[in-house]
RNA sequence: GGGCCCGUGGUGUAGCUUGGCUAGCAUGCCAGCCUUGGGAGCUGGUGGUCCCCGGUUCAAAUCCGGGCGGGCCCA
């Protein structure tokens, strides 16, 4: 056998296209195979993780009182078209149901893009009085958005999976209260159980979700220097309450609009972005809380030792650790060891234990951590505590490095010199500037940029200055590439 | 939206320019032997609508047209 441990797949940070495609099929992800265009299966594998991800944000919502919901895909054409701005954004890419068997529909039914105008003819029946709110609701459910640009799985798909909340507030500072909400909930469950870092960004007004008044988005940065947007929550006003008939009594009797917000978890994204960020050339290295196996079992078995001890060994191991919820199998399965290495690699498991006669005869046992691929051997009545320290040091290692790359490729610029100088030198990242809000100069920097997009402007960070582009007054804004 | 590349057993590919052999190779999978501390070896076996539709031809994986799907670059 080798002696050497080869990779077994290419460096992302040279090939990112080439190692995701690699990972999505090799560790089996998603199928990309369906036939058709934007539309990708979950396979166990993916499904697993997914709903390990989906599991902790759904947790924090309800933590948070939003209740769950679920509306159906189509919506009728009127509805659809009832707020402008909605429809002028949605409507180049609205997948239509035109027939039903043989009879063309009377109205055209789309399938949502997004769930506001099937949500709120309904919200309009369920309200009447400012008492009923705040109404805090979600559903977790597949959107349908026919995109012209470059499907890519996951990352860009006309079905995606995503979690919105739909909420309504009697006031406005309720509502814009549950914007920032929204993104502490985001720091917790994308940065604090999965390692992702972003960056929290109120969009230009150009760039706004179609019918917001404010949006507000969280980016991540991939190996390819790009960034993913994989979440927004929006600031409505009363746009959809009014166009809806919304209306609730105040204390006076008046009939008012409540104000509303939405929010959408971008999980199709955020699945990608787990893979991008923390894989390595041996595959996906994943957090321990949402691993679909969390520990592996793997005996060594050698000529001249009695194997059913090492079995036996390993049961008693195997069973301990299920005891503990922990997600473990033991894999006494006729492949060499290596092999079982690189598979179990491949699919990120956190924590792997080798048994062999050494182990069994000192009460030891070898544990291989996925992130660091280090080893280390300790006593058998050690590991528990060994796994409940080190699960946590792992996400912790794994986030840290996420922080530390994001921090490393934001570049300051301060003129349009030094903005294209730097954009030479250092190409793919992301650039801080000064911005002065307008479009024109927004689309000047993109074609004579390569594409460079202004991202936005940070929540957590004030500060104002001449526009990198034209010099006049401008605030902090993020330059990048965008998927 | 524009440009370039690609589609052959489960997977990765050769063959395509210049049409013609039983569609070759690797890997996977199955059985057996041997082995097991980072993808072992040997023997035997299994597996193909050559993406789809149409055209040219005595003959198409190969040439032509259209479609579908995938990748990359640019807007």
């Amino acid at each position: 056998m080798a002696q050497n441990v080869e990779a077994a797949l290419p460096d992302k940070y040279k090939n990112m296209s080439e190692w995701y495609t690699e990972i999505l099929e090799r560790a089996e992800v998603i199928d990309i195979r369906y036939g058709v265009k934007g539309f990708i299966v979950y396979r166990p594998f993916g499904m697993i993780l997914m709903k390990n991800i989906i599991k902790l944000f759904e947790e924090e919502l309800e933590k948070t009182g939003h209740k769950p919901f679920l509306f159906p895909v189509v919506i009728p054409e009127r509805n659809l078209r009832m707020e402008k701005e909605h429809i002028k954004g949605f409507e180049g890419e609205v997948f239509w149901i035109e027939k039903g068997g043989y009879t063309p529909l009377e109205e055209r039914l789309a399938l949502r893009p997004t769930s506001e105008t099937a949500i709120y003819p309904i919200y309009a029946l369920w309200f009447s009085s400012y008492k009923e709110l705040p109404f805090k609701g979600y559903q977790t459910c597949a959107v349908y958005r026919y995109e012209t640009k470059a499907t890519r799985p996951l990352l860009r798909g006309r079905e995606f999976l995503w979690i919105e909340t739909h909420n309504v507030y009697f006031t406005e500072k309720e509502a814009r209260d549950q914007t920032v909400e929204d993104a502490e909930i985001f720091y917790k469950v994308a940065t604090e159980k999965l390692g992702i870092p972003f960056l929290h960004l109120k969009r230009e007004e150009y760039d706004k979700f179609p019918g917001a008044v404010d949006t507000y988005a969280f980016d991540t940065l991939l190996p390819d220097g790009r960034v993913l947007q994989i979440g927004t929550t929006h600031y409505l006003g009363t746009n959809f309450t009014k166009v809806f008939n919304v209306v609730v009594h105040d204390e006076e009797g008046n009939l008012v609009n409540p104000h509303s917000t939405c929010y959408g978890i971008g999980l199709s994204r955020i699945l990608a972005s787990i893979l991008l960020i923390h894989g390595d050339e041996y595959g996906a290295v994943l957090p321990f809380d949402i691993a679909p196996t969390q520990i592996v079992i793997i005996p060594i078995y050698k000529a001249g030792f009695e194997n059913k001890e090492i079995d036996k060994y390993c049961n008693e191991i195997h069973e301990s650790l299920k005891n503990e919820g922990y997600r473990v199998i033991f894999d006494n399965s006729e492949k060499t060891p290596g092999e079982k290495y690189y598979y179990y690699d491949m699919r990120g498991v956190p924590f792997r234990i080798e048994i062999g006669p050494k182990e069994v005869q000192t009460s030891k046992v070898t544990v291989f951590r996925r992130d660091t691929r280090s080893r280390e051997t300790i006593p058998l009545e050690q590991l528990k505590e060994y796994i409940v320290k080190t699960k946590d040091e792992i996400l912790k290692n794994l986030r840290e490095k996420a922080e530390k790359r994001l921090k490393d490729n934001i570049i300051e610029a301060r003129t349009k010199e030094e903005l294209i100088e730097a954009f030479k030198k250092e190409g793919r990242k992301i650039y801080k500037v000064f911005f002065c809000g307008r479009k024109e100069c927004a689309d000047e920097i993109k074609s004579v940029l390569e594409g460079l997009e202004t991202r936005g402007t940070p929540i957590n960070e004030k500060g104002e200055g001449p526009c990198v582009w034209c010099g006049e007054p401008g605030h902090i804004c993020y330059l990048a590439k965008a998927y």
